[in-house]
DNA sequence: GTGAAAGCGCTAACAG
DNA sequence: CTGTTAGCGCTTTCAC
């Protein structure tokens, strides 16, 4: 092990031929016969060179590398999502450069400049909760495209991939509806962000729809974390007057809210109905297991790596916003005894 | 946006120095006075210079990206621990590219081999089972270190990393022992693999250490998988004489006994207790609650990150072993009304 | 088909 | 302290 770097030279050297037939070689370029070619291989492999790619992007001035800017990979449904971008990127012969900003705008401002000096082709990036266009541009001037995915860049001049939210929760909330509820809350979510309007919009169009009067509906936001949904809805109940079923900004709200309703002495899927929205892969194991808006994220992250490669070969197409249908699983947690 | 590839010679030029002062200035050299270095930086920020690592890397003969190359990051524990893994890389200044194998070799060699040819300076693994030396080897010829997470490297010539598996399996069923279990099984894993052979020998020592008669216990192989377990364990229970506990190979695997458990008609924390190994997250919202082997991640991040960074600063130290203690994290899954 | 030569953007001596 | 010069390993005209 451990020799020397070992260059296209060398493997022309030990091959008898030229250092450019073999670069040629390497590339499978037409203009070499195939029994030259062979030869190249042989020689390659018979010294243990290993074919420097960061040279021969400096030198083509491109690269097949991706960098992959994540806000939150400690959630579940973000590393599933990471997950499924990673394979599609893979699957066609990209790298990807993976990095998790925390929800930090400096933390996303310094990786992202990170992966453009390290020669990213392009950006896939669920971006940080406001996130603007400007944020970006200092960094990708060299005309690196960027897709956004989940939640849009603001004046963004990028591709963007989402699920539809406003549909996800309009047929969760009509779940909820159709099993006889009248009072219902929507819980969690930060109310600036584009996210938590489009989740709330589709509530307000499913219980209006219905015909729900106004007062029997409550919207209550917060922090999209666990522990900040426990509180929240444990206060409520509190208060007194429990509503029927929750209709949740996210599964990590929805299971927050189950450990809150839990402490205030209500059983969920019995007394009070609890829907979430992402259907990570804990939903099923929950308890009890958690109805939730699935979110079809090999399908979002497919649409992502083909958006971002076809504007690699193409950069000046029109920017496109894609939503992907998501599907309502019912479990338990969305029963309820309606003589309640 | 878009402007050409500006090099350090246009910054060079609207900052009125030459190429080399500009290169020291970038790299915060001591040898350039602040004067200058402001009025570099300035010029760099105001044509939009990036910096382009790659060209660097290649004068310098270095780089600092790492591999990350992850078995199977679908299994919540390893995408748990890529996120540390990643963490610990990028709060040091490096930058990872990520790639999952799928437990395939093939892929695997692909991605070691891809990585290499990027200019990785380091490789961190958690290889697909049944690796060797002989199959890293041809790729990581120009010295590439390497360091393997979780499991071992045959004939390895690289650091390991891994939690105390033996000691974890042996405190969590001394747990269970100490609750007057007499008739336990050890469930899940595959025989021919390490970490399979230590999880067991630990539960063995426990038993052996207990005085159990070894009529009295059972191991169950199978497949790593929720389904495989839940079959598995099914299908014993149906034989008759149910064990009073159950000490699994992972999460996943209890996970699944559970499924097959409630399947088979036993409930779990009450006629019978099960266990996992690692700890994911899911054990907590898991029902009931799963006790588990808490397997400090962010811990094993940290070790890996630091052994792989040590060994790019020196290349011969003697390889190492290191491993972390894990720790029983006691919930409801475990109880038994142990009259039974 | 194959070889010679120039150069991608940067760093690293070595002079000044 | 700053500028000049020669490459890092590869690709790519352009002759042969």
């Amino acid at each position: 092990m451990s020799q020397k770097n070992l260059t296209i030279s060398d493997v022309a050297k030990t091959a008898g031929v030229s250092k450019s037939t073999v670069s040629l070689a390497l590339q499978d370029s037409p203009k070499i016969k195939p029994e030259t070619r062979k030869k190249v291989m042989k020689a390659a492999k018979k010294i243990g060179y290993v074919y420097n790619r960061a040279a021969a992007n400096l030198r083509r001035r491109s690269s097949e590398m991706i960098g992959m800017v994540i806000n939150d990979l400690t959630n579940p449904f973000f590393a599933e999502l990471a997950v499924s971008l990673e394979r599609s990127f893979t699957d066609s012969g990209y790298v990807v450069m993976m990095a998790n900003t925390s929800e930090d705008t400096h933390q996303q401002d310094k990786v992202i400049r990170t992966f453009c000096e390290h020669g990213a082709a392009g950006i896939l990036i669920c971006p940080v909760f406001g996130t603007t266009q400007s944020d970006l541009d200092p960094h990708i001037s060299r005309g690196v495209p960027v897709v956004s995915v989940m939640r849009p860049i603001d004046g963004g001049e990028c591709d963007y991939i989402a699920p539809d939210n406003i549909n996800g929760t309009l047929a969760v909330t009509q779940h909820l509806l159709e099993q006889g509820m009248t009072r219902l809350v929507f819980l969690g979510g930060l109310p600036h962000t584009p996210v938590y309007q489009q989740r709330l919009n589709g509530f307000t169009a499913a219980v209006q729809k219905a015909g729900i009067k106004a007062e029997n509906i409550e919207v209550i936001p917060c922090a999209p974390t666990q522990e900040a949904a426990s509180i929240a809805i444990e206060k409520r109940i509190k208060q007194g007057e429990p509503p029927q079923g929750i209709v949740c900004y996210s599964d990590i709200v929805a299971f927050g809210a189950c450990f809150g309703l839990d402490r205030a002495g209500l059983k969920v899927g019995q007394n009070i109905a609890v829907t979430g929205f992402d259907d990570v892969m804990a939903c099923s194991a929950f308890s009890p297991p958690l109805t939730s808006v699935h979110v079809f994220t090999d399908q979002l992250a497919k649409l992502a790596a083909d958006s971002l490669m076809q504007r690699l070969k193409n950069t000046d197409r029109p920017f496109s916003n894609q939503s992907v249908l998501p599907k309502v699983i019912v479990r338990e947690s969305s029963r309820l005894a309606v003589e309640n």
